[in-house]
DNA sequence: CCTACCGATCGGTAGG
DNA sequence: CCTACCGATCGGTAGG
């Protein structure tokens, strides 16, 4: 039995991982510059060397590699927000250090930002992808600052579950502000500024 | 003369006017739920009753359409921001009744979110306008907070500019939260909140 | 993985 | 303002 059992390009054969690997990148890529629905099968192939047909050998419809690009994202996301296991501070910092890794790599915000603005109808395919994104990230920051408050750190008439809303849409808000007029924006100093706000103490 | 001298169809013929009208609220709707790249001009017509060759008479191309749009809710949101001249709080109540008045409207808070997300690139048609938007709303913004530091109600700390671009932010990203997942966002709220923040005194 | 093809749809123009 | 048309481009399939 040579040929693999497991169906699918994708089993076991280095050559074919890989260009799987290259075709995600490319389809990150051109979302971002054209967003979901301006994104041609055919553009995307041309940058992965490959031809558009040759690209639904790997993945069988448009759609499906949407999904492929959302889940890799996902992967990539997952581990600095789970090693932030430390203090209550740690989330807190973490947010930061995002909005600074961020701030140098626009071609992710681009991709999230336009996904995100196309998404909004229950019909598009990455619909249920963002619904979710939102719920975890704002129970991630909620929790956070309930344990902020627990220690006494928050500011008095801080609602921590209006608070995570906020922080959640500032970023997002920042990001879109950023994307549009570059210099004017500095994501980092004022994700920190927010926070100030919501704290007692002068810390970060 | 009976034929009009000043050239177009938009010249002074009442059912012309009317044309336009409906055309542009058309092509408001289409861009909302597909945004302007996903919007064909053969869907906008259908909804205004007319062929897609007929909306070329009426607007010569494609761009020439969205321009009118982009005019138009200018004009519609011009009205309320001129009139609030009075006291340091009447703007901050001024945006807070944005807010509400966009959470019972929908479609211009998505026509406004989806174009904003594609008019990243330089080459895009709205995108001068966006840049000119966020521009004139945070200098506003700047102008109000700053007149209130003037009168002592800002809390000390709070640098009205970046407090500025913040406030702008927290209202996009609010809408795009809001959009996602409608139940869990309360934009007046939380822009209520937010500015509470911001300043001294329990004001509303 | 490619070439060749399909039916559908696009913005815009011709010509009345 | 319409019908009829143009060339270009789209996602997907056939068939190797």
């Amino acid at each position: 039995m040579r040929t693999a059992g497991a169906g699918g390009p994708s089993s076991g054969y280095a050559k074919g991982r890989e260009r799987r690997v290259r075709i995600v990148e490319a389809a990150g890529e051109v979302y971002a510059e054209a967003g979901y629905h301006g994104a041609s099968l055919r553009e995307i192939a041309k940058r992965a060397g490959i031809s558009h047909a040759g690209l639904l050998y790997y993945f069988p419809s448009r759609e499906a590699l949407l999904a492929a690009v959302l889940e890799k994202r996902d992967e990539a996301d997952a581990g600095p927000a789970t090693e932030s296991g430390g203090g209550p501070m740690a989330a807190v910092n973490h947010l930061l250090a995002l909005a600074d890794h961020n701030a140098r790599h626009p071609g992710i915000v681009e991709l999230y930002v336009r996904l995100a603005a196309e998404a909004f109808a229950a019909e598009h395919p990455a619909h249920d992808y963002f619904v979710r994104h939102y719920a975890l990230t704002r129970s991630y920051v909620e929790r956070a600052l309930v344990r902020l408050g627990q220690e006494g750190l928050l500011r008095d008439g801080v609602d921590p579950r209006t608070a995570a809303v906020n922080l959640v849409a500032l970023m997002d808000g920042l990001q879109v502000q950023w994307l549009s007029t570059p210099e004017e924006v500095d994501m980092a100093d004022s994700l920190k500024a927010f926070v100030h706000q919501l704290l007692k103490e002068p810390a970060a």
